[in-house]
DNA sequence: TGTACATCAGTGAACGCGCGTTCACTGATGTAC
DNA sequence: TGTACATCAGTGAACGCGCGTTCACTGATGTAC
């Protein structure tokens, strides 16, 4: 190869329409992606994720087997994607969340029923944000949680250490609320942490159990994250 | 077929052991079934119960494919008494736990660091019979408590039906501590829900993460648990 | 302009494999008479 | 006692199927010169 040789890109100057050939295929390509997580996620709904096969994947995308490795190297690659999307709303879900929270807490040693009404200030709001956006995407959320402790140790560390950074954001602005926990026998990253366990078997509850209405769930979850907080306030 | 040919099973009387052949019988056909349940167990640790075929579960126990039918009538039924197992476990641990529980609770009103020492008291002996449980049993445990949101309707509604009869009867021995929470906004029951959920979220968190120690986690659903209920005490 | 080449998502044929299930069989034992 | 039959866990051969993966190919498009 001559050093003469360097390609250089020229600008696509042959456009059809709005976009060049290059930009299209690359939508078209982000679009079937998109198309097989979708399918995917559908039939983990009915199946479970450990039950996807890349042929059904494919098939419910409407694609050839062989088309399904021009977009993920395997199944494990698809499930990976799938994490790192829930893990991405879960993020910008929570970082809203805590930015618009209430930070209007009495002063401690007030009297408990009134502390518990103000906690609930603060926790109903987070606790709704987070159902509301599981309820959304319930697929998504229900493959989140249950391959936190799947068979799949590769997802289980994506999850793990996901769930691991919430615990510790939602911590962080749990400190800045100086609830200072008397004793500090408790951190406010362990009761962040706890506080997650309660939402996420409230979710995989809803998700799993179609009688469980959202609103239930997110007043006993709330009320869960509120009993623990004063615990820790009383204590 | 004739009326007076009514068959009367003779005593065995060619005993050539301490049983006889039908006994003996049963009790290796017992065995067989019992080491098919711990292969299955064993390879669901590894590749996850959804992953389990027929065929690698023969394999494991030592016999061909078709012998597996001579035990159960498909994986499902397999796993379901797998469930069965475990829920026999989780019954009699907790009755025995109930039992021997601590009712010297202070009355109401103390001081809520008292209140904090005496619920310890209360919850610690039943929450380390739990985790003693899980811990001598992992893989069924694991199981049991995976497969509740898991892929199989038949194993979900096995699983959550156990654990809601669990539910109550902690709650039934709560109600008898007196605990009278106030206003009755918490009925015993769910605080019952809750320290279950508690309870299985470190469970699986302990029997997936290996730098978790059963000590480390008996600790810490202890304190979660007794948080809750001083938060409904308290409230 | 034409021509040769590069890129790249998608494809159909083909492969070998493990799967669940069926079937007729064995062999040890008990039962009937 | 002998003989015919019943029971039952376990077996090996065989089946058709869906699977993951490989391969060489297509066809639309852009690039070099």
């Amino acid at each position: 190869m001559s050093k003469l040789a360097i390609a250089i890109p020229l600008e696509n100057t042959n456009k059809k329409g709005p976009m060049g050939f290059k930009e299209e295929q690359k939508r078209q390509r982000q679009i079937v992606s998109q198309t097989l997580m979708e399918g995917a996620l559908q039939l983990s709904a009915e199946e479970g994720y450990a039950s996807l096969s890349l042929r059904s994947v494919a098939r419910k995308a409407g694609i050839a087997p062989t088309s399904f490795y021009r977009h993920f190297r395997d199944m494990d690659e698809l499930g990976l994607a799938l994490v790192d999307q829930a893990a991405g709303l879960f993020r910008s879900e929570l970082a809203n969340a805590l930015e618009s929270m209430d930070y209007s807490l009495p002063e401690k040693g007030v009297n408990p029923a009134k502390m518990a009404r103000a906690l609930e200030n603060v926790v109903s709001p987070l606790v709704e944000s987070f159902f509301g956006m599981v309820s959304d995407n319930q697929n998504l959320f229900m493959l989140f949680f249950q391959e936190k402790t799947g068979s799949s140790k590769a997802l289980r560390k994506a999850i793990t250490g996901e769930i691991q950074k919430s615990a510790q954001a939602l911590a962080k602005r749990m400190e800045a609320l100086r609830l200072e926990f008397s004793g500090k026998q408790d951190t406010a990253l362990a009761l962040a942490r706890t506080m997650l366990n309660l939402a996420i078997s409230g979710a995989q509850e809803m998700i799993t159990d179609k009688d469980c209405s959202l609103q239930t769930v997110i007043q006993r979850v709330s009320r869960e994250c509120e009993l623990v907080l004063l615990g820790a306030l009383v204590s």
